[in-house]
DNA sequence: AAATCAACTACATAAAAGGGTAGTTTTGAA
DNA sequence: TTCAAAACTACCCTTTTATGTAGTTGATTT
């Protein structure tokens, strides 16, 4: 059986040893090693060898994110579960950018733990379903205010294709429309995002989710 | 007791009823009306006031995503928790973007069923830790492939200020710079990401995770 | 001390974009 | 059929971009 190799980072002493225990009584988890800090444990060979890391958002000097970015460099393969006693957006979507797997609240029971990492072994994401839900809201597309806000599907493959760069001369002929064509469109495209240049409406069409991005 | 009131838009008529019966023993849920197709639904007034609705993906006509976003405008406040057989990005993801708050694969389980409908009214997202991973893979920052393709901190200023929509001028003004200053570190941009427009710049550093969300 | 490099500033120019105005064709609704 | 709006096409003109080339300055390296 694959022990699956624990490393815990948390400054606060209690939580550190009431995990490690935890851990422990599990047959089939050690624990590598716990840090107090993201320095100490960057500078141990232990990280590198770790199958998950449980990292505290809150700690001094290196914070928990920053520390997931690095750790995960020099350990690609490292599951990384966050654990936080704030769950603000800075701190739950800025923990996944860093490449977390996973976000628990501090409160979490030792049950949840355990099944928490037996779940990121497993392939899967631990985290409370509020969390997830918070997660989940963010791809939601914001219909804009007016329905007559929408953007018409050509206005859509226009600005997908503003956003790869083409100009209105290389649009038109792509989609059989004149220059001007294109420019029709591109202020309506305007009028409805209130923008006023491409790069602007770049950003908006992406944080409405107009713009495709899988398919 | 609260009831949860529950609408189901599955096609196949084997599932349709295995669901309802299993749903209906739960005392505190009430299966208001089972649909085949989201138009039928679309036109019954019992959507309007289900807590929760189960959809079907692969429907004919009108597909399940479509459909969730349609059910989300007539009744904001359903819970939708998508059904699939499927698990590829455009499922997933569409599903999310039309405003679902879960997603289950076909082969759920009775209790998992209800335990899911059960973490949704609860404020959460119901879906397998397979599909989170997923999700929270698509937050993961990609590391431009080379380190010395990461953006200086004043390129990233620049990045989010076109992204804004204003000119190198105003942009210049903004950070006590030459015009040429901001050119200069635009062309860095351009180079760093491989485009050629301010559109295209946006639009990478949104896919790269580089323009900044939340803060 | 010399060479190197990042971070600018400056100038030039062709190509695009943005925004105004106007005319034509299509299309859908009254 | 008739009218109005949407979907173009066409010009005009000013501003902005994209890109090349070149020089300056201060910090870092060798």
């Amino acid at each position: 059986m694959a022990m699956v190799k624990i490393v815990i980072i948390e400054d606060n002493v209690y939580a550190r040893t009431a995990w490690e225990s935890t851990l422990s009584q599990e047959e089939d988890f050690v624990v590598l090693a716990t840090f107090s800090s993201c320095e100490e444990a960057l500078e141990s060979e232990l990280v590198k060898k770790a199958t998950v890391v449980l990292l505290d958002i809150g700690l001094k000097g290196i914070s928990g994110i920053k520390g997931a970015e690095l750790i995960g460099n020099i350990n690609p393969k490292a599951l990384i579960i966050m654990i936080s006693i704030h769950d603000d957006d800075k701190s739950i979507f800025g923990s996944l950018q860093a490449g977390a797997i996973g976000f628990l609240h501090k409160s979490v029971s030792p049950d949840e733990l355990i099944e928490s990492i037996r779940i990121a072994i497993r392939g899967g994401s631990p985290m409370t379903p509020q969390i997830a839900r918070r997660v989940l809201r963010s791809f939601h597309r914001f219909k804009p205010m007016q329905e007559k806000d929408n953007l018409t599907e050509k206005e859509i493959t226009i600005l997908n294709h503003l956003s790869e760069g083409k100009s209105y001369k290389k649009i038109s002929e792509e989609m059989y429309l004149s220059v001007d064509g294109i420019k029709y469109h591109v202020r309506s495209i305007y009028e409805k995002l209130h923008v006023h240049s491409q790069a602007e409406a770049v950003s908006k069409g992406q944080s409405l989710r107009i713009l495709t991005k899988w398919e």
